[in-house]
DNA sequence: ATATTTTACGAAATCGATTTAGTAAAAGTA
DNA sequence: TACTTTTACTAAATCGATTTCGTAAAATAT
């Protein structure tokens, strides 16, 4: 069933149904029914790759995990993100495309060459840490990119983000606030761009509220997950002298830490205040639920997908977006008495 | 830069390119170098859209979530499973299409007509509950398909889901083992293929071991997610007579039910021992662990892009794999005295 | 030396759309 | 009436590949 299929049911040229389908002005009122009906009875689609070999456009998005690890499908948080984008670029027109990690792929070329080879009209680029060169390359030429948790740079680039300086200043305002003095920060190691704002406007929070900080307080953990915070807080006990309160930059790492505080019996918040950040649905299945940062996934995704479709259609310039983040107050950062 | 580009750059027909690029053996040796110099030095990928519509092949695979609810990329068993298809089926050459879901696309064609746009070249099918007729007509298509918990009939599909039976059979007997013999069941109303066997399997289960089934003791939550195991477990406790254990049908469930047992200062496993159904990562958050049935979610990925790759070369007929599932103890579930 | 086969390539058709440029007929104008 | 403009349509080029078929030249066989 193609384009002249159709053309030869109604009688009319190819170019005619063409025109029908993409809104011509310059077919008669009668024609147009007349095809329309037969359109809508046979339920013709036109040929995806035949449409964007014309047009050069693919109504495509593809989506990027940059960053060595984390950065996939196994991170709640992206998944949220994606998600909810996936809703809303779906409304737009558009479907989107998983490029499979270039570790495990076959495909040794770049994000660059892959994008230009499904023509996909835009992309997104969701960011880890340990950005490849590809990444910048992609983000750097004609192809509109949108980067989520990651600055683009390129000419037709914007990119979203919760508003990191927020974050941590809220959550030194809410351990402040809930009297807690000893304040320590628990972050990791290959930091990113999003996890090292934290730690700044952390440290940039405290000393506006006139607090020392204790550089032995700041640890990091190796990695991302749940297992390299529970390690990380194991040895902080280890060296002795601990802080009332800690904030994780991610919810994963506040679970290992938990883990590890209460094998060794301290209590929360009762020996130590937690709050992680992301806001993941496990936050609330944890005894004591986590007080976390609430990220606001589904604003990102929208905003990542409107921003991108904007982009593509030159209506917008290049621009950042930093999204309000919202503490989520649950069980584990109890008022110090 | 297209073929024609390179083959004036070589001096050679483009006809001659592409039977470079796409190994014939009607090429010389020496013209097949000099042109695949050229090739490498320029990074020269063909068109997607191009070859696809030369070779009606798209190398692409879609991705379709089947049902109303929370079969979206909010599920977390289904995340991981698309995580590892994405994984091993990219390591073939594929790359993978999301089609956003209808409810919310602008889209109103069926899944069938969306495949077609595309071409793709297979697709996989990740279901929940309530399947539309759309996902009918595309099981039964020429394309070939490969369902996730959920039973195809095409002759162009295949599916696999763990072994239902077996996760009850194994659920039943590890309560068994432990010493416990009131043992409830907490299903969904809204029930699937999957959760349906895994009733049915429970009360054989049961029977086989002699134990009579309480059916009070049988409960069913409206929805998928946390909030209504919680609810279910509520009501349940507000009826009376408990069991000593339970098995919830999904990790969430579970979640829901530990939270409503913990309100009312039911201790788990004491009170009540609980197994759930997933291994999704949150089980070794809560407190306590949570005993479950784990899916292999990596294998069942890897699986169905085998077998959708075995499928789409006409190397295997359609078929089904159940995969073994196995039981993680925690701590939700120590051994009754 | 001639006939036959093989090798190595290219011309051109094809896939299924879009879009430009052209035209006959209808409508409008002087 | 004759000229101009508008309307409604189509032929054909185009997008960037693949693939069939044809054919000179080279290699082999007779």
């Amino acid at each position: 069933m193609n384009i002249k299929t159709i053309a030869s049911m109604a009688g009319v040229s190819v170019a005619t149904v063409s025109k029908i389908i993409n809104n011509y002005s310059d077919i008669g009122e009668e024609t147009r029914q007349r095809v329309q009906k037969i359109l809508d009875e046979t339920g013709y689609k036109p040929s995806s790759s035949a449409k964007t070999l014309a047009t050069k456009k693919s109504n495509i998005i593809g989506v990027v995990f940059a960053g060595k690890l984390n950065s996939d499908l196994n991170h709640p948080f992206f998944v949220s993100v994606i998600n909810s984008f996936k809703k809303h670029i779906g409304l737009l027109g558009y479907d989107i495309l998983l490029f499979s990690n270039e570790k495990f792929s076959t495909a040794k070329e770049d994000y660059l060459a892959r994008c230009r080879h499904f023509q996909v009209d835009g992309c997104i680029i969701i960011a880890g840490d340990d950005i490849e060169a590809s990444v910048h390359n992609l983000d750097q030429s004609s192809i509109p990119c949108i980067g989520v948790d990651i600055a683009l740079s390129g000419t037709n680039s914007s990119y979203i983000m919760s508003d990191n300086m927020k974050v941590s200043a809220k959550v030194v305002e809410h351990f402040y606030l809930s009297g807690y003095r000893e304040i320590g920060f628990l972050g990791i190691e290959r930091s990113s761009v999003v996890t090292s704002m934290r730690e700044k406007a952390f440290n940039e929070s405290l000393r506006n509220l006139g607090i020392t900080i204790n550089p032995d307080w700041i640890i990091h953990s190796k990695e991302y997950d749940e297992e390299s915070g529970y390690q990380a807080m194991k040895q902080f006990i280890a060296r002795g002298s601990l802080p009332k309160a800690m904030f994780a930059v991610s919810d994963l790492l506040a679970f290992g830490a938990m883990r590890a505080l209460k094998e060794h019996h301290l209590t929360i918040p009762g020996d130590m205040a937690l709050i992680g950040c992301d806001d993941i649905d496990a936050c609330s299945y944890t005894d004591p639920t986590l007080t976390t940062v609430r990220q606001d996934k589904e604003k990102i995704g929208r905003l990542a997908a409107m921003m991108l479709f904007d982009l593509i259609n030159k209506q917008m310039d290049p621009g950042v977006i930093m999204v309000e983040p919202e503490i989520v107050i649950r069980k584990s950062c109890g008022g110090a008495e």
